[in-house]
DNA sequence: ATACCGATTGGCT
DNA sequence: GCCAATCGGTATC
Protein backbone atom coordinates (compact mmCIF):
# COMPACT_ATOMS: atom_id res chain seq x y z
CA UNK A 1 0.00 0.00 0.00
CA UNK A 2 2.60 2.74 0.96
CA UNK A 3 5.08 3.11 -1.45
CA UNK A 4 8.22 3.06 0.94
CA UNK A 5 7.95 6.70 1.77
CA UNK A 6 7.01 6.53 5.39
CA UNK A 7 8.62 9.40 7.02
CA UNK A 8 8.08 11.81 3.72
CA UNK A 9 4.99 12.96 2.80
CA UNK A 10 4.51 12.59 -0.94
CA UNK A 11 3.30 15.66 -2.38
CA UNK A 12 0.14 15.58 -4.54
CA UNK A 13 1.17 16.56 -8.32
CA UNK A 14 -0.36 18.70 -10.69
CA UNK A 15 -1.82 16.01 -12.80
CA UNK A 16 -3.90 14.41 -9.93
CA UNK A 17 -5.88 17.61 -9.43
CA UNK A 18 -6.21 18.32 -13.24
CA UNK A 19 -8.63 15.25 -13.32
CA UNK A 20 -12.72 15.79 -13.47
CA UNK A 21 -13.60 17.19 -9.87
CA UNK A 22 -15.58 14.32 -8.40
CA UNK A 23 -12.48 12.23 -8.58
CA UNK A 24 -10.59 14.82 -7.08
CA UNK A 25 -12.83 15.55 -4.08
CA UNK A 26 -13.53 11.86 -3.57
CA UNK A 27 -9.79 10.99 -3.88
CA UNK A 28 -8.92 13.93 -1.33
CA UNK A 29 -10.45 11.86 1.02
CA UNK A 30 -6.97 11.19 3.20
CA UNK A 31 -5.06 13.51 2.10
CA UNK A 32 -2.24 15.23 4.10
CA UNK A 33 -2.68 18.75 4.64
CA UNK A 34 0.10 21.56 5.81
CA UNK A 35 -0.14 24.88 5.71
CA UNK A 36 0.81 27.82 8.97
CA UNK A 37 2.26 25.28 11.32
CA UNK A 38 -0.26 22.51 11.01
CA UNK A 39 -0.95 19.48 9.24
CA UNK A 40 -4.53 17.39 9.21
CA UNK A 41 -6.48 14.57 7.49
CA UNK A 42 -9.30 15.46 4.93
CA UNK A 43 -12.47 14.02 6.61
CA UNK A 44 -14.52 15.68 4.48
CA UNK A 45 -15.04 17.56 0.71
CA UNK A 46 -17.39 18.71 -1.60
CA UNK A 47 -17.08 19.43 -5.82
CA UNK A 48 -18.31 22.22 -7.19
CA UNK A 49 -18.47 21.69 -11.25
CA UNK A 50 -17.90 25.74 -12.26
CA UNK A 51 -20.14 27.46 -14.97
CA UNK A 52 -22.49 24.73 -15.34
CA UNK A 53 -23.06 24.26 -11.37
CA UNK A 54 -25.88 26.52 -10.05
CA UNK A 55 -24.41 25.91 -6.80
CA UNK A 56 -20.71 27.56 -8.09
CA UNK A 57 -20.05 30.68 -7.45
CA UNK A 58 -18.72 30.37 -11.13
CA UNK A 59 -22.14 30.04 -12.48
CA UNK A 60 -22.81 33.29 -13.93
CA UNK A 61 -19.32 33.58 -15.22
CA UNK A 62 -15.59 34.38 -14.20
CA UNK A 63 -14.96 37.48 -12.45
CA UNK A 64 -11.92 39.10 -10.29
CA UNK A 65 -13.21 36.90 -7.36
CA UNK A 66 -13.96 34.18 -9.23
CA UNK A 67 -11.16 34.20 -11.57
CA UNK A 68 -8.60 31.12 -9.91
CA UNK A 69 -11.27 28.85 -10.40
CA UNK A 70 -11.37 29.64 -14.52
CA UNK A 71 -7.59 28.73 -14.17
CA UNK A 72 -5.31 25.61 -14.11
CA UNK A 73 -5.86 22.97 -11.55
CA UNK A 74 -3.44 22.80 -8.34
CA UNK A 75 -4.07 26.86 -7.42
CA UNK A 76 -6.12 27.74 -4.61
CA UNK A 77 -9.50 29.64 -4.66
CA UNK A 78 -9.68 31.06 -0.87
CA UNK A 79 -13.14 33.34 -0.43
CA UNK A 80 -15.16 35.13 2.14
CA UNK A 81 -18.63 35.06 3.12
CA UNK A 82 -20.93 35.98 6.06
CA UNK A 83 -18.87 39.38 5.92
CA UNK A 84 -16.52 37.15 8.15
CA UNK A 85 -15.39 33.76 7.33
CA UNK A 86 -12.61 32.79 4.94
CA UNK A 87 -13.01 28.98 3.08
CA UNK A 88 -10.28 26.97 1.33
CA UNK A 89 -11.15 25.71 -2.18
CA UNK A 90 -8.50 23.55 -4.41
CA UNK A 91 -9.00 24.29 -8.26
CA UNK A 92 -9.40 21.00 -10.31
CA UNK A 93 -10.08 19.83 -13.97
CA UNK A 94 -9.13 21.59 -17.15
CA UNK A 95 -8.89 25.07 -17.21
CA UNK A 96 -12.14 26.64 -18.16
CA UNK A 97 -13.98 24.66 -16.45
CA UNK A 98 -13.81 26.40 -13.25
CA UNK A 99 -13.83 23.31 -11.21
CA UNK A 100 -12.94 23.08 -7.53
CA UNK A 101 -13.26 21.12 -4.17
CA UNK A 102 -14.54 22.82 -1.24
CA UNK A 103 -11.92 21.09 2.03
CA UNK A 104 -15.05 21.27 4.86
CA UNK A 105 -13.10 19.12 7.16
CA UNK A 106 -10.13 17.18 8.67
CA UNK A 107 -8.40 16.03 11.62
CA UNK A 108 -5.31 17.55 12.86
CA UNK A 109 -2.44 15.17 12.91
CA UNK A 110 0.35 17.46 13.52
CA UNK A 111 0.98 21.13 14.99
CA UNK A 112 -1.29 20.32 17.57
CA UNK A 113 0.38 23.23 20.31
CA UNK A 114 0.16 25.93 17.53
CA UNK A 115 -3.30 24.78 16.51
CA UNK A 116 -4.16 24.61 19.92
CA UNK A 117 -2.69 28.41 20.40
CA UNK A 118 -4.85 29.82 17.25
CA UNK A 119 -8.24 28.09 18.45
CA UNK A 120 -8.48 28.86 22.16
CA UNK A 121 -11.17 27.63 24.09
CA UNK A 122 -12.23 24.88 21.26
CA UNK A 123 -12.22 21.28 21.05
CA UNK A 124 -10.04 19.50 19.28
CA UNK A 125 -12.31 17.76 17.57
CA UNK A 126 -13.80 21.08 16.40
CA UNK A 127 -10.24 22.82 15.28
CA UNK A 128 -11.52 21.85 11.30
CA UNK A 129 -14.64 20.56 11.54
CA UNK A 130 -16.51 22.76 8.92
CA UNK A 131 -14.67 24.79 6.29
CA UNK A 132 -14.21 28.28 7.99
CA UNK A 133 -12.51 26.65 10.61
CA UNK A 134 -10.77 24.75 9.13
CA UNK A 135 -9.48 27.79 7.46
CA UNK A 136 -8.88 29.70 9.95
CA UNK A 137 -7.09 26.83 11.97
CA UNK A 138 -4.85 26.87 8.72
CA UNK A 139 -4.23 30.32 9.15
CA UNK A 140 -5.70 30.88 5.36
CA UNK A 141 -7.71 33.98 4.34
CA UNK A 142 -7.94 36.31 0.97
CA UNK A 143 -3.95 36.50 0.99
CA UNK A 144 -3.77 32.81 0.20
CA UNK A 145 -6.05 32.61 -2.98
CA UNK A 146 -4.89 32.40 -6.55
CA UNK A 147 -2.20 30.78 -5.14
CA UNK A 148 0.17 27.68 -6.73
CA UNK A 149 0.19 25.10 -4.70
CA UNK A 150 2.05 22.44 -6.66
CA UNK A 151 5.56 21.73 -8.34
CA UNK A 152 6.21 22.32 -10.76
CA UNK A 153 5.49 25.61 -10.22
CA UNK A 154 3.28 27.60 -12.88
CA UNK A 155 5.27 30.84 -14.03
CA UNK A 156 2.76 33.25 -14.01
CA UNK A 157 0.90 32.28 -10.49
CA UNK A 158 2.26 33.21 -7.22
CA UNK A 159 3.47 30.01 -4.90
CA UNK A 160 1.80 29.58 -1.44
CA UNK A 161 3.39 27.25 1.32
CA UNK A 162 0.33 24.78 1.06
CA UNK A 163 1.17 21.41 0.92
CA UNK A 164 -1.16 18.59 -0.06
CA UNK A 165 0.39 15.32 0.43
CA UNK A 166 -0.84 11.72 -0.30
CA UNK A 167 -1.82 9.93 2.74
CA UNK A 168 -3.08 6.37 3.85
CA UNK A 169 -5.47 5.43 1.19
CA UNK A 170 -9.30 5.38 2.34
CA UNK A 171 -11.44 2.34 1.20
CA UNK A 172 -14.96 2.83 -0.92
CA UNK A 173 -15.92 0.98 1.82
CA UNK A 174 -15.76 4.01 4.12
CA UNK A 175 -16.58 6.34 1.67
CA UNK A 176 -19.75 8.04 1.78
CA UNK A 177 -21.72 10.55 -0.40
CA UNK A 178 -24.74 13.20 -0.12
CA UNK A 179 -26.16 16.41 -1.10
CA UNK A 180 -23.97 19.58 -0.20
CA UNK A 181 -24.40 21.63 2.57
CA UNK A 182 -25.87 24.80 2.85
CA UNK A 183 -26.70 24.68 -1.01
CA UNK A 184 -30.10 25.15 -2.25
CA UNK A 185 -31.05 25.42 -6.43
CA UNK A 186 -31.77 23.51 -9.38
CA UNK A 187 -29.37 20.45 -9.41
CA UNK A 188 -27.27 22.40 -6.80
CA UNK A 189 -29.08 20.89 -3.89
CA UNK A 190 -26.85 17.82 -4.44
CA UNK A 191 -29.97 15.72 -6.25
CA UNK A 192 -28.31 15.56 -9.39
CA UNK A 193 -25.01 14.13 -8.45
CA UNK A 194 -22.82 13.14 -4.98
CA UNK A 195 -21.44 16.19 -4.64
CA UNK A 196 -20.18 16.04 -0.95
CA UNK A 197 -17.84 13.27 -0.08
CA UNK A 198 -16.91 12.50 3.50
CA UNK A 199 -15.29 9.72 5.88
CA UNK A 200 -17.74 7.67 7.56
CA UNK A 201 -17.96 7.66 11.42
CA UNK A 202 -15.33 10.54 11.77
CA UNK A 203 -15.85 12.82 14.30
CA UNK A 204 -14.51 15.86 12.39
CA UNK A 205 -16.98 15.40 9.89
CA UNK A 206 -19.17 18.40 9.93
CA UNK A 207 -22.99 18.53 10.22
CA UNK A 208 -25.28 18.10 7.27
CA UNK A 209 -27.51 21.42 7.17
CA UNK A 210 -29.82 21.62 4.06
CA UNK A 211 -30.06 24.89 1.98
CA UNK A 212 -31.87 27.26 2.40
CA UNK A 213 -34.42 28.22 0.43
CA UNK A 214 -33.66 31.32 -1.88
CA UNK A 215 -37.63 32.96 -1.81
CA UNK A 216 -37.35 35.92 -4.19
CA UNK A 217 -38.25 39.54 -2.91
CA UNK A 218 -39.93 40.96 -5.08
C1' DA B 1 -26.10 54.24 -5.99
C1' DT B 2 -28.33 50.91 -3.26
C1' DA B 3 -30.35 46.55 -1.63
C1' DC B 4 -30.00 41.76 -0.86
C1' DC B 5 -27.69 37.66 0.41
C1' DG B 6 -24.33 34.11 1.32
C1' DA B 7 -20.43 26.89 -0.09
C1' DT B 8 -20.98 29.56 8.30
C1' DT B 9 -20.35 29.87 13.01
C1' DG B 10 -21.11 30.59 17.95
C1' DG B 11 -24.11 31.87 21.45
C1' DC B 12 -28.52 31.50 23.58
C1' DT B 13 -33.34 29.20 24.35
C1' DG C 1 -33.35 24.57 17.30
C1' DC C 2 -33.12 29.56 16.33
C1' DC C 3 -30.84 33.77 15.16
C1' DA C 4 -27.55 37.60 14.89
C1' DA C 5 -23.03 38.88 13.17
C1' DT C 6 -20.78 41.40 9.29
C1' DC C 7 -19.17 42.90 4.56
C1' DG C 8 -17.88 42.04 -0.36
C1' DG C 9 -19.96 40.52 -4.54
C1' DT C 10 -23.66 40.78 -7.56
C1' DA C 11 -28.14 42.22 -9.08
C1' DT C 12 -31.21 45.78 -9.64
C1' DC C 13 -32.97 50.66 -9.77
Amino acid sequence: MDPGCADRPVTLPREFFARPVLDVARDLLGAHLSHGGVTLRVTETEAYAGHRDPGSHAFRGETPRTAPMFGPAGVTYVYFTYGMHWMLCLVAGQPGTAEAVLVRAGEVEQGHDVAAARRPGIRERDWCRGPARLATTLALDGSHTGRDFCRPLLGDVEPIDLTVAHGAPVADAVVRTGPRVGVSGPGGDGTAYPWRFWIDGEPTVSTYRPGVIRRRTR
